[in-house]
DNA sequence: TTCTGTCATTGAAAAATTCAATCCATGCAG
DNA sequence: CTGCATGGATTGAATTTTTCAATGACAGAA
């Protein structure tokens, strides 16, 4: 004999239809019709070589043999039933972790906590780091890193492009507009993010891009962060560029102001990655939902 | 949460490339190629929303729930396993059961059994019966019945038609031979089975259909049952209508001879029935096989 | 570096499962 | 007894699932 394993899909087609004594019955509870139940069982009584149902007088008869495999049967799918809903458990009930820059964190992604902590219905945790081999490297749940979406070993979506405008704080984005045309206050440094691989838009870009024609002022300022850079420029220490989506909330909250309607766009963008197949997991699709989803900051005021 | 198992061949796959610790040794014992346990797997982790594998430097890792996984599945797997073994052997270790009539039984099926119950491995037991109610009724694994293979509630494969010529003992059939043309010997009386229903041929259909000419004798013996019919012509106690396929053997051996050349056939026959799906059965198809296959008697002399 | 073994990916093919429609038997109400 | 209602069987045609063949990518070994 072969020690094997009848057809699965017939012992559970069999379990159903066992329980409730009725085909039609099993079928609405598979979701299916019912000759698909009558089909998986003549299978499965031909690969156990016996028969399973005896149809006399209209009735459902289990024979012996049919009630020697529900016994079986019943129990061990309630095993696997009952482990692989644990995993599933433990797996969306362990907390969320987000791994990404610290301005992206602060900014952007701190105000859609609550929502994504509700969805999932279990605590958010942010890591953040400044440098993107750290990133990848975190043992995180998915990350939001800056790129193009082209990262071996990860699946990625884009969650906005980078998006680029001039920001300052209300008193000194007056300043500016006082100034005459085409001119900075001189002791209005300009704060820069460190680049050396010059992935995002800088000020060069920027300038060239929008045509703003808008003076420089010489003094400068390099921080290695964004978060870092947008502090600066919230307290007053100078005009920053900033992400449109990061700023969102700040402009609609008179903090920041912007210094013109140009925006600069590159090809790249910020993307939540996580392990292949985590966008088809429950969980990948509920963050992924959440953070495309409506501007927190959105609602009535 | 939902209570419901996952998808079954992706625990069936995840079970070997768990055991073997490689995608590609489980694809060779499931019959398939590589990617399509690649494909399970994926499905399955995307089910439990967990990963099952690392693929870290090259070795199949299994994570903490493929760990409590497969423990469950194991025990699960090997309790339907065993039990299905089991409905297995006893539905094919139990004595087969062949219900038919004493004729067929006697002079066509018992020369048949040694081989079958050889096949099945397992005793073959032949229950006769006269009547084809009792034969339906009856509860055996197939039946060898007589007509056109239209029994409600039956599966049913002809095993011979019926095709019937006239017999008697060799002493007899030369007193026949050695008779006037168109003249049976007065003494030798003609044997014919009671059959009210009209459901055999009988001898006025045999004179018809095959036109020989004899001139019956007026002595009549009528009996029951085909079997006892061929007997009472074995012991030289008549002339008989025989079934070609019945009386092969007893030819061959000479102790039966035939008075001509001459066979009728009727659109009836014999067949094998058994309960629907039971051909499709490996002790069906075997049982199918078996009588079907090369006359027994027909081996080197 | 090149080779080898393993898993991932992908579009196409094959197989399995399911469906819709219909038949048939049985039980029940009139 | 007849006519309806219910539930399973049947069947050929979709539909979905699963698998395949080919190929890519990656890590370790030679």
């Amino acid at each position: 004999m072969t020690e094997t394993l009848p057809p699965l899909k017939a012992l559970r087609a069999f379990e159903e239809a066992f329980a409730r004594r009725s085909y039609t019955a099993a079928a609405k509870a598979l979701n299916v019709q019912q000759p698909a139940v009558s089909y998986q069982i003549k299978r499965l009584e031909e690969d156990l070589g016996t028969a399973l149902f005896t149809k006399e007088r209209g009735r459902l008869e289990p024979t012996a043999a049919a009630n020697e495999l529900f016994d079986t049967l019943s129990q061990s799918f309630d095993a696997i039933r009952r482990t692989s809903d644990r995993l599933r458990q433990t797996a969306s009930a362990s907390p969320v972790t987000i791994a990404t820059y610290p301005g992206i964190g602060a900014y952007w992604l701190s105000s859609r906590l609550p929502e994504l902590s509700g969805a999932l219905g279990v605590p958010a945790r942010v890591v953040t780091l400044v440098k993107d081999a750290d990133l990848l490297r975190e043992d995180a749940d998915c990350r939001i890193i800056f790129g193009k979406g082209d990262w071996p070993g990860q699946d990625a979506r884009l969650l906005f492009r980078e998006q680029v405008c001039a920001v300052a704080a209300p008193a000194q984005a007056e300043r500016v507009r006082r100034a005459p045309q085409g001119e900075f206050p001189a002791d209005l440094p300009v704060i820069e993010q460190e680049d050396p691989e010059h992935r995002w838009i800088g000020w060069d870009d920027w300038l060239r891009q929008t045509e703003s024609g808008l003076a420089l002022p010489a003094g400068r300022t390099a921080v290695n962060d964004h978060g870092l850079a947008l502090h600066m420029a919230l307290s007053g220490a100078g005009i920053a560029l900033a992400w449109l989506g990061v700023v969102e909330d700040l402009l609609a909250g008179g903090s920041l102001v912007r210094l013109s309607e140009d925006t600069a766009v590159s090809e790249a963008g910020y993307w939540l990655t996580g392990r292949p197949g985590f966008f088809e997991t429950r969980r990948g699709r509920t963050i992924l939902k959440v953070l495309t989803g409506p501007q927190p900051g959105s609602g009535r005021t």
